[in-house]
Order: structure tokens, then sequence, then C-alpha cells
DNA sequence: CGTATGACGTGCA
DNA sequence: GTGCACGCCATAC
């Protein structure tokens, strides 16, 4: 998992976030680690925020203290979104 | 270039 | 359970 082709940070953590399955959840350090930087959680978060593609399922990140964090189309979708795919 | 931002994580009171 | 301080890092400006 190194930095091929130019890839930015950001890209590949929207590649792990396409990843994940529906009815399942990841955590933003997770995605870190996945996208090659255990320490950039923050970074993710901050991706994520400005990220508006719908195909990638963004709202099944959530912290690592169980809550759900937050989301760019406003939170209570991005519960709603968990609970109608039962990842929650 | 330097500074500010933020959807985080941990520790502690 | 709450709240705060600090560290941490890719981006935006």
């Amino acid at each position: 998992m190194l930095y091929t082709m130019q890839q930015t940070f950001s890209q590949r953590v929207y590649e792990v976030v396409r990843t994940i399955p529906r009815g399942e959840t990841r955590t933003y350090a997770y995605v870190a680690l996945c996208a090659g930087n255990s320490r950039a959680v923050r970074a993710v978060g901050n991706i994520l925020h400005k990220n508006y593609d719908p195909s990638i399922p963004c709202h099944r990140v959530i912290r690592s203290d169980g809550r759900l964090g937050g989301y760019n189309r406003g939170i209570q979708n991005k519960r709603r979104l968990l609970l109608k795919e039962r990842a929650i």
C-alpha cells in the first residue's frame, strides 16, 4: 500500500471508503491506516468533509469511540442511512 | 512560502 | 456520561 502513480492521500481515502460493504462501518482510523497513514485520521475527516461524490459511501465511516462523527449532508441523514442499512 | 481548517483520537478532570 | 487540551496531518487559501 504505497503512494503509487502520484495518487494523493485523498484519492486513496476515496478508494478505501468505496470498498466498504453495505451494512458495515469503518472507523476514520481504519480508513487512514488503509490509505497509508495511520496518523492522518484528522485529514481523512477533512477530505470526506469536502467530498460530495454520491458513489462514495462516506456515511459508513464513523468514529472510533462509537459516535457517528459528522456528515456533509447533515448528521440526521447519515444516521438514517446507517439505520436503513442496518449498519448500527 | 506560512497559516488556518476540521466529519479525529486519546487522555484527563 | 460531559468537556477540554493537545497532538496529528492532508488540504485550502
